[in-house]
DNA sequence: ATACTGTACTAATAAAACTAGTACACGTAA
DNA sequence: TTACGTGTACTAGTTTTATTAGTACAGTAT
């Protein structure tokens, strides 16, 4: 269920999360079901607990799963749900550069000028592009599981 | 005119951009006047021509800068034109935002109600901290020339 | 108690960023 | 042309950061 490139340039960690993303944006995992725990995924994977671990935890942090020490990690997210802490996350960020975008001075009309525009570019760039690539980030996984 | 802290974690070469940046939304440097050399600053601040010339071309990628190779580098922007240059950053970030918020399949209203949010919460982070910092980098500089 | 669970801390390794050394190319003025 | 100014490309060394693994500890359930 899980693919991993060990030779891919992005971190085992990182490839982990978006395993998780995938599965739970798919409706494959289901919101409070148990993942696998961390040792045991860290077996299946051959690597370190903690690399796991590291993985859980920034899922975590992004409210895709709860951790209960001692029982083990869940699922927090529907694929709606989902969706809503991909939101939060854009929503983080985008308010750090509206803080840096304010100390210019600049009035908030400007600011939806701006926005508006990065949308506008965004769509042509993304109907641009014909059916390429999908945006996983790697699929010439080595091992699945 | 420079103040630059070497022992600072911020790199040296940003240090340099930035002073270029708020001497010129000051005024001091003129639209089309002529920048220290780079070997000039270099020697003056104790640094490798190649850190300065990495500076310069930083400010170039900017737009706040052009340069004529044998003949040195200019001031590009008026205090107006830097404000501009600051702007065309910010919608470069502002895209690449958009790009992946995009992919989530959302439709352009969501995207600007974010916007607006991000913007309230932004403003509401300003009015709350008192006079306290500037939101200039460094200022506890070492040498200033 | 035992066997499972997650986590904290440290260390080793890999990757990237930053700066400096050196040599080259272009432009201007004598 | 020659000399001296300018910026730049290429390489190497150092420092810093990110990533992963090793090990030991803490909580929960049977």
């Amino acid at each position: 269920m899980f693919s991993i490139d060990y030779r891919s340039p992005v971190p085992l960690y990182l490839q982990i999360v978006d395993n998780v993303e995938r599965l739970a944006a798919r409706g494959v995992l289901q919101p409070d079901s148990q993942l696998p725990s961390v040792r045991g995924l860290a077996v299946e994977l051959s690597l370190n607990p903690n690399t796991v671990s590291r993985a859980y935890g920034e899922l975590e942090a992004r409210g895709l799963i709860y951790s209960l020490p001692g029982r083990g990690n869940f699922l927090a997210a529907s694929s709606s749900a989902l969706l809503q802490a991909m939101e939060q996350q854009t929503l983080r960020r985008l308010h750090m550069l509206c803080s840096e975008y304010i100390c210019l001075g600049q009035p908030r009309e400007r600011w939806l000028t701006l926005c508006k525009e990065a949308w506008q570019q965004a769509e042509n760039h993304e109907n641009g592009k014909e059916e390429g690539e999908k945006h996983d980030r790697d699929t010439g996984a080595d091992q699945t599981l």
